[in-house]
DNA sequence: ATCTACATGCAACTAAGTTGCAAGCCAGAA
DNA sequence: TTCTGGCTTGCAACTTAGTTGCATGTAGAT
């Protein structure tokens, strides 16, 4: 989820982490975006501006998943990505996934149908939260194909 | 989804594929379990009966996922799960994830909240299907923690 | 000056799945 | 019968995404 309004420094310092330059750039790339990232994606866009290394951002990202500034999300395919956690201004919301291209793309929380507290307290299980992912074709893969 | 009614070896043919014991086995492992398995669990269930590869595996999921027979699932952690595709007696449902333990459940389909249509049409992306899984502790883990 | 804690890097490893190629088998053609 | 082509299976090597172990660097505390 896109947000120009966030200060990565402060982020990182309100959940007591030491603001370093690299995680400041691993979390200014995941939030820049407006659809979350594979970690191969997030690194090219660090090391853009400058050098990391593979353990480094796993290490990296897995601090900011723990920390919640950052959801893992599973793509079904191999590969995690990456999104901003929610926040008032982020708030929970459903992905769509390109089976052609591997895009991820966030869709309108408006569209997340599931009352969560309808299905908990169904059975002994306890429900954390629910993922929802809508696969099919993106728009440009679309557009693409009928060319 | 657990059945017991489907006859494995008709339902290979019917989708043109040659009834291989193996293909049998690895459709029956799946047929006959009540939630998605991991491809860990498939081989294990076929080899307390007879000698599988790891590849030959694989490739009749392939196979049978290509067929529509099984549906593959992703579970939220890196490896796949399988369970039975959809037909008139398995209808699309959601699943649970246990994040403790890593078993996958098969839940309602009632608890299915996404109407797919009304979903449809948004922007001039094409949505094939809808993915939804919830994730927490399943009833086994949450008793063990409160022990 | 040294000690400790944390941040980063490099190399090796892991898990799940895939690819390439060879061997076995069976049906139909010659 | 023998030969052929096509399918099924197996073995070894590879790939991808991520992880672990250990060494180095750097900053602040004692």
């Amino acid at each position: 989820m896109m947000c120009e309004a966030c200060d990565y420094v402060k982020m990182l310092q309100s959940h007591g982490l030491d603001p370093t330059p690299l995680r400041e750039a691993v979390l200014r790339s995941v939030g820049q975006e407006s659809r979350p990232l594979a970690a191969a994606e997030i690194m090219a866009a660090v090391r853009s501006r400058m050098s990391i290394n593979k353990v480094t951002l796993y290490r990296i990202l897995g601090l900011l998943v723990e920390k919640g500034l950052v959801k893992r999300l599973s793509a079904g395919d191999r590969a995690f990505r990456y999104g901003m956690g929610e926040t008032r201004h982020h708030p929970s919301h459903p992905h769509f996934l390109c089976t052609e291209c591997g895009v991820m793309e966030c869709l309108d929380p408006e569209l997340l149908p599931v009352d969560i507290k309808k299905c908990r307290g169904k059975g002994k299980r306890v429900i954390k939260h629910v993922d929802v992912r809508f696969e099919g074709i993106c728009e440009r893969c679309a557009k693409v194909d009928t060319e």
